[in-house]
DNA sequence: TAACCAGATGATAATTATTACCATCTAGGA
DNA sequence: TCCTAGATGGTAATAATTATCATCTGGTTA
């Protein structure tokens, strides 16, 4: 399977592009476009570390020291919802676990957070022949399907037609 | 791509197998076998829910009310350690973002953490074809494959060939 | 251009999950 | 049965995130 680390050299180029873009997107998402935003997604576009939100907040000080690390906080979610960035770490809010040791993977409820095990023996035995990519030394590996499941599902298409038509980017999960 | 939910009817005989065997791998993994780690491999075995800690906690406390929860969170971690279970949010201590919006997935060293972008489109291009699984509308996908960095694969080389020879088991991942 | 206001921010308190600590207890070997 | 390394319970401490709220400002409208 073709499967190779993201070349780095790539990423000023397209920093530029989506900085270059970002004003007319935040309008589009229906967002104020405020030096604080600009500032983040800026900093997100430079790193290649996946930051936290705390990096984030020390590397936008260095340019603009007032910024609060709540509105770091915040901007990165609401970036994420109207799609500007992505949480890489889906289900970061506590730990969850499992007691099957059998090689399966997991689909993942983005509302309710609910999570079942799949099989994808194909994936497992090609995943399987790879002991090194790049500079990592290859443990293991595991796939992680965002979905809706039937009940979150059914509850967004029910408030898709009968809904009041209130923003739809307000609706938040419900934990 | 076979691709197909577990089935759920497997669940009790895995589970009574796993429990038959779980003293003498405690035993092989260096630890003792008390009642409480008894009580939550068991809660875990019959659980379909990759739940937290303090579900398991709930549920282990109906037969044993004194159970701290402190216990069950180092339990839970102990077991993922000598490989009896596994944490399937691997990156949950906190929040990770990405800016990168191109299709790609992640490697993650386990050690320190770090992540680097990988791009597989034969897998995005396969799974792109899934729209339903089972009871779930597909909404997206992403592969994290655990590895060991080149920085602490060699520092685990090291250990390995100098080291004093101390339980491996205690080496805590250095935030 | 000026005035307005919904939404954004900063500062800080509150909350939540997890870990640290330590006195006590116990599994399992001698 | 005795002993001790390791396990546990109870609770304090920590760390990440979210809530709250007074203030501010981007962007629309008059």
């Amino acid at each position: 399977m073709e499967l190779q680390l993201v070349n780095e050299r790539r990423r000023p180029a397209y920093a530029a592009q989506r900085l270059a873009e970002f004003a007319e997107r935040c309008r589009a998402g229906g967002l104020a476009v405020t030096p604080q935003r600009i500032a983040i997604i800026k900093v997100l576009l430079d790193s290649a570390e996946h930051p936290r939100a705390d990096a984030i907040c020390a590397a936008v000080r260095k340019q603009h020291p007032h910024v609060s690390l709540a509105t770091v906080h915040r901007t990165l979610e609401t970036l994420c919802e109207i799609g500007e960035a992505r949480k890489v770490t889906m289900l970061h809010d506590s730990a969850r676990y499992d007691g099957n040791l059998t090689p399966h993977h997991h689909v993942v409820c983005i509302k309710c957070r609910c999570i079942r095990d799949i099989e994808i023996p194909q994936l497992d035995r090609i995943l399987a022949g790879r002991s090194e990519l790049g500079e990592f030394t290859v443990l293991g590996s595991s796939l992680e399907i965002h979905a809706l499941c039937e009940r979150c599902g059914a509850k967004a298409a029910k408030r898709a037609t009968g809904g009041v038509g209130r923003s739809q980017r307000k609706q938040k999960s419900s934990k």
